[in-house]
DNA sequence: ACGGTGATGTTACCGAGTCACATCATCGAG
DNA sequence: CTCGATGATGTGACTCGGTAACATCACCGT
């Protein structure tokens, strides 16, 4: 298939992150990434919808993980196993490593344009899930709050992972995150008062 | 203050969703809008930071009602009702009448652009409400918890009233809201069985 | 009446994104 | 090995969102 240089989408992105590290998102062109890639901007906008969806791309892919583990999980398990077995399909699909992840999470918060989009596709993703669960539970409300839970334990895992050294894989940070969230709702429920919480030991 | 025709922001705002509603979001150019308004492009976007923004003009403010709300709620009181005195202030607020509403839901459903900035807005106040809870519960985590089901109630609810007659007030209806999470949220949290749904094998 | 001030208009410009059309590299058939 | 089909890429022109510098006009107080 591949013909020309090849993976001009990987080509695309490398460079693009690159050119956003040096000057910042808006004062880099499309043309210049196309440019100095070995394209031009029609074949930029031929592979990516739109300037910031390029540094959000396999994000649809998931989305598609997350649902078709919510469609694979045991009936009858516990709700909160199968929002776990969502979220952990989506950690064992990210490829990037750490530091890569690091250059990117800080290039997206650099950028208000990129927040907006990754808020979109956060609320995507919750929208899925929710969809997905609502098979399982019935009601519709229901699968909502365990989307926005299960949504939340992914995005601050992932930002505990960012913010950690790397040892630990992202898998272990998001499952641990969902555990605390389920610990906290559980007391937050109960209507308990609010006391020192064991952080990770 | 008013000089001219008075109300610029007003006038652009009807005329755009008039616009919108005869041609669609893509389909009208901001120049369009201006002129039908009486006035130009340049002062539009003197007026609106951008082209979305004409239809969420005010979500700023809610943010800081919401805000004020959990600042001015009493010292101790359960976190539940601190959430409710913050989304009742955002629905106390809300000014336009349930048809108008109505065409502006409809419209930012269409596009996936408005939605977007819909979803930008959904997590503004949701980050808002997380910080400002977070004062009082010294839990990010139960903050961020709190807020997520909070932010839930008040847009499900919003689409409850939309979707409904228009009797009952906004207030009511995502105070209702946010009452039947919390009933959803306890059940979920203790005996967390998936429902005996038909399974699909 | 007049001058200051703020809101508006004019003009020119840049960059994202689109489109129709041309070109070129590869692969398979003969 | 040639040649045509195919799909990826390039070219050029265009629209529209958004910005900026400068001019203009309406109101207000003096």
């Amino acid at each position: 298939m591949a013909r020309w240089e090849p993976d001009a989408r990987g080509r695309l992105l490398r460079t693009a992150v690159d050119l956003f590290f040096e000057q910042g998102y808006d004062a880099t062109t499309t043309a210049q990434i196309a440019e100095r890639a070995g394209l031009t901007k029609t074949t930029l906008f031929r592979l990516f919808p739109d300037k910031r969806e390029i540094l959000f791309q396999g994000q649809g892919t998931l989305i598609d993980l997350a649902v078709e583990a919510v469609a694979r999980a045991v009936p009858g398990s516990p709700a909160i196993d199968v929002v776990a077995a969502a979220i952990s399909a989506m950690t064992d699909a990210h490829v990037a490593d750490h530091s890569s992840s690091q250059r990117l999470a800080g290039l997206i918060a650099a950028s208000p344009e990129l927040r907006e989009r990754a808020a979109f596709k956060r609320s995507s993703i919750a929208g899925a899930l929710q969809t997905a669960l609502l098979e399982r539970l019935g009601s519709a409300r229901r699968a909502g709050l365990l989307a926005d839970v299960g949504v939340r334990a992914y995005y601050d895992g992932f930002d505990r992972w960012i913010a950690a050294d790397g040892d630990r894989s992202l898998t272990a940070v998001v499952l641990d995150e969902l555990a605390e969230c389920e610990a906290d709702l559980r007391e937050l429920v109960l209507g308990t008062r609010t006391h020192p919480v064991p952080q990770r030991a």
